[in-house]
DNA sequence: CCATAACCGAGACGGTACGTCTTGTCTTGCC
DNA sequence: GGCAAGACAAGACGTACCGTCTCGGTTATGG
């Protein structure tokens, strides 16, 4: 923060003092050690100008999430008429983050977020591509003709999610290459 | 615990004891509000002999997993040579646990243990089945012809799991249609 | 507050509030949880409107001393040429009040607000008399011939308010009877 | 404190450690900068354990008290004979001490923490010998005849004490002269 | 056959963080 | 410019747990 500043109106500067320090903590120590006190302490704010409006650390994570001040878990999805090229470019940008150790912290540090506070997840879902992107995406394929018609849009792109967060949660090393097997064989032309 | 007292060995009242709280406690308190001091209180155990045995409340519930005491977690797939009823023997299984919202609890709970501990990750993809019980299961239907040579089995299983997380995580209903319909979808014969 | 504003002079609307308020919080509550938010709160008036006219507590509690508004520690002596007489009814108000628990209790809260602020300190004595009222109906005495000529007069009055409050402050009930006696071994007609 | 002792029994050195750091604290800060993180710190121990062990400021206070660690408020009072010239002495203690800025700033601090906590009144009343020393040594001159029979000497005490406390609460200067001859008005010969 | 060593329950210890409360300053917008 | 309202940085409150450390006692084993 710069200024004292206050008065009656929510200050825009400890707002964004305090998101920024949410993300950088979060990014550089994980969740578990993520603590209010920590936060108001790099963003030079007091404790009761957090609680005042947020309820809770997950609910810090989830205005980041919002905000896209972990900017690394946005990855976007073209759409150029080549579904398996497309979905690759999207795997792409996805294991590279999370094969890097940081990258892997972070979503399990998100993970965490989510586990114990629901916006998070569903910001979480989100910002992974799940709720909207990868659907779109998907549904646009139907409409191609390039998956069947009624193929699951919703499930398949919590599907390939899960190909990637269950791993990291056991600290396993992705393979992207069976990662990409997989997502071959969820747009396989039907039979 | 019972009687008071053992030797220079480890007591297996004790152990047992810890085990059975660690799991009671998780399942009526959820993660975060599980502590070492709580479960020596109602294990009737002194703090100190938790931290011999074990180093964190992850190894704890890794423990309670590997032993079944988290009974609801552990689910079976049958093998009668129809995929896709087995499959939803399964699906049955799963969805009648984490829909209730005392199972989808468990379930996080076990989510944000596992995003703290690697241990636990990995004990828990193997008691939802996704390790062995379910690539197996899928290793056999192309034994028998009904999942293409070369199908991504290990990949499969996680995918589904990520069906089922991911919405628990965000708090949503489990859509046992659509889960079904991803199922039918992943194991449709190839075109 | 009634009305809701004035001018760019002080307002006695505002003024007048905040001292009931003081007086009413502290005798409810005691001197150590009278806090100048909640006077704030009570009055229904702005924390800065306090500030700007009152640097503490105990410069509100002093001029709620001032103006009476503590009434109950007002007491009045009476001069009636009868000295025993008069101190006795003197006393009789005095005891009165601080046998009673709540009047008890108010003392105490405002011997702490006099151990914390010099201004109450002598506003308290003035309040019981000693200062004034005590002194000159003893120097009153004097001259009549009931007392020595050269009797300290201002310390006997300090000395029958110790008698009084040191029992306060140990939570001891005060015997008043004893109390008659000390007054009547001060007054004794000399050797 | 020096060693990290611990062990289900209590440790001597962290009681030592925080009466020492109260005691400290106290006569440099007074009693209204005197808060339990400071003492805690200052002891170099944790805020539980002197939770655990006392309830309040006030309580610490007075253990002080009784162990004398206050050591500016211990007076003695001898008794020669020669009532007039003991309470001189004693006087001489007295008024050595609370004349001192820093003395008379210690007493307002006891008498502020005597108006929150009773425990701390009554060592604070006995530890200036009210109790039972100056009771005691005018009950002998009532015995030696140098008082009427009954004297009411706990009075007596109490009222000298007040004649001292009284001005020290108003931050008015002490003068000892006017309470000697206070002192000789009390026990002057009865008529 | 007795000493010793590892275990046990209990719980005090120095700490860290919690979420709440209050302080005294500052700002906004109304009057 | 005074006012009600209330956000702000700061920091103390009293509580809950952490992980370490005694303590006193029990019991199996091995010298």
């Amino acid at each position: 923060m710069s200024e004292h500043r206050n008065g009656p109106v929510r200050s825009a500067a400890a707002r964004d003092s305090i998101l920024d320090a949410t993300a950088r903590l979060l990014a550089l120590q994980g969740y578990d050690n993520l603590t209010m006190e920590g936060i108001a302490k790099e963003a030079g704010v007091g404790k009761q100008t957090i609680y005042r409006w947020w309820r809770s650390r997950g609910a810090l994570i989830a205005d980041c999430m919002i905000e896209g001040r972990l900017a690394t878990v946005e990855i976007d999805l073209p759409d150029t008429g080549d579904l398996g090229g497309d979905l690759n470019v999207w795997l792409e940008g996805i294991v590279s983050i999370v094969a890097d150790p940081a990258g892997g912290a972070l979503l399990r540090s998100l993970v965490a977020a989510a586990a114990e506070d629901g916006a998070v997840g569903d910001r979480l879902a989100a910002a992974l591509g799940a709720d909207q992107t990868l659907s779109l995406r998907l549904a646009s394929a139907v409409r191609a003709g390039q998956l069947p018609e009624g193929a699951p849009v919703d499930q398949l792109g919590l599907a390939i999610l899960g190909a990637i967060i269950v791993p990291v949660l056991a600290r396993r090393p992705i393979d992207a290459v069976e990662i990409r097997r997989l997502v071959d064989h969820l747009i396989r032309p039907a039979g």
